[in-house]
DNA sequence: CACACTTTCTGAACGCTGTTCATTTTTACA
DNA sequence: TGTAAAAATGAACAGCGTTCAGAAAGTGTG
């Protein structure tokens, strides 16, 4: 019987349309916002229905945060024309600031949502998370094997990097870089637009390694 | 009469009760665990007294962040025995990434909470963490002026450690370090312990500003 | 087609959340 | 002691995640 195929196609179907429509929402509202009920409504279903394809909220919101992971690597992975392995870190890290500001709440939900780590055992939601992160790390040791950096130890270097660009933009994502808007911090970063801010420290970095002599 | 004066009194000690029971259970339960139920059930008050103090939920927990920039403050600023002050700009970075991971709750209340930005009006919840913030620039300044690392833009450093301290405390605290645990990324940092990590990784970069030389 | 069996879906119900507000209790002062 | 003001209460409301008895739709057989 190929019915039985069919089935798991419609399953499957149905699976991709939650994710896409809870991407959606996290798009169009805040993260906070996106409860089941708004999700069942947007593929017009039921809420139980939604308990049939995930067993509770976080396993749904596993599955959106993995979809997401694929799209940011999609996003930040886009070859450059750049021949210099330190440029095109430089552009790596720009990609995923860029990434993360424009998509906040995915951001949210990728690297700062509290997790249900008993919902991660089966399936892989981390895949092209941790692509991305190969991504970063092998660029960096390209970067070292060019001598374009000098790295005792390139795999916390790179570590310090994924740090680094997360630390800016989880800060921007939280509203913390509000303290550079007003005045009562007076220091010459005062007024500036906080993106270019990171987008300009994330060069900075890169330059200080550049600079870096043993 | 001094009957308005104790009643001022009264008023600001529930206040400071509130803000204390708020405290002691963000670091027993979980941050979403708190409710204005139990803090209200902690202090012995129905949930109704509490809106007589706070406005909402977002004015309460903005009063929690307040004394827990200042708790930060006390422990971060710790005055230590060294004169180099890269010395002490690697000790406040640890006291930093220290205070965070013991604090995890808490320290997602100051810096990755969502942020209602419209009851930030009155106050100046993040006074201490602007005093923080003020702490860390000096510093690097001060590195910068005794000769012991160089920087074009000392601010925008600045700016770039507090990015990576924090960018390190975040993922620790949202769990986002165990692909270090498990040996599906191999590399020399699997199996590390996280918390070491953080903070062998703060000393590292120290060190490379160090060497940098212009 | 009719029947039985399975799978899929529904939405009311439960206990939780933040928040409001009519009501009651406590306090203050003449 | 009486009365006006202040403080505290907790039931009620809408929304949340989650469950589950029952309705509906689909499937295979006689």
């Amino acid at each position: 019987m190929g019915s039985q195929q069919r089935k798991e196609r419609e399953k499957e179907d149905l699976r991709r349309k939650v994710i896409t429509a809870a991407t959606e929402l996290f798009r169009e509202e805040s993260y906070a916002a996106v409860s089941m009920r708004k999700i069942a409504k947007r593929v017009e279903y039921s809420v139980g229905t939604l308990y049939l394809y995930y067993k509770d909220k976080d396993e749904l919101f596993l599955a959106v945060q993995s979809a997401a992971f694929e799209q940011a690597f999609t996003f930040i992975n886009a070859r450059s024309g750049k021949d210099d392995p330190l440029e095109r870190l430089q552009e790596l890290g720009e990609r995923y600031v860029r990434f993360g500001m424009k998509n906040p709440d995915l951001y949210r939900l990728m690297f700062m949502m509290e997790h249900p780590m008993d919902a991660m055992e089966e399936g892989d939601p981390w895949h092209s998370g941790i692509a991305l992160h190969n991504l970063l790390t092998s660029l960096v040791k390209e970067c070292v094997a060019a001598g374009r950096i000098v790295a005792e130890d390139p795999d916390r270097l790179s570590f310090a990097l994924w740090s680094l660009v997360h630390g800016m933009v989880s800060l921007r994502i939280s509203q913390r870089l509000t303290i550079y808007n007003g005045a009562h911090l007076n220091c010459p970063l005062c007024g500036i637009d906080t993106d270019q801010l990171v987008i300009e420290t994330n060069e900075m970095m890169i330059s200080i390694l550049e600079r870096q002599k043993n």
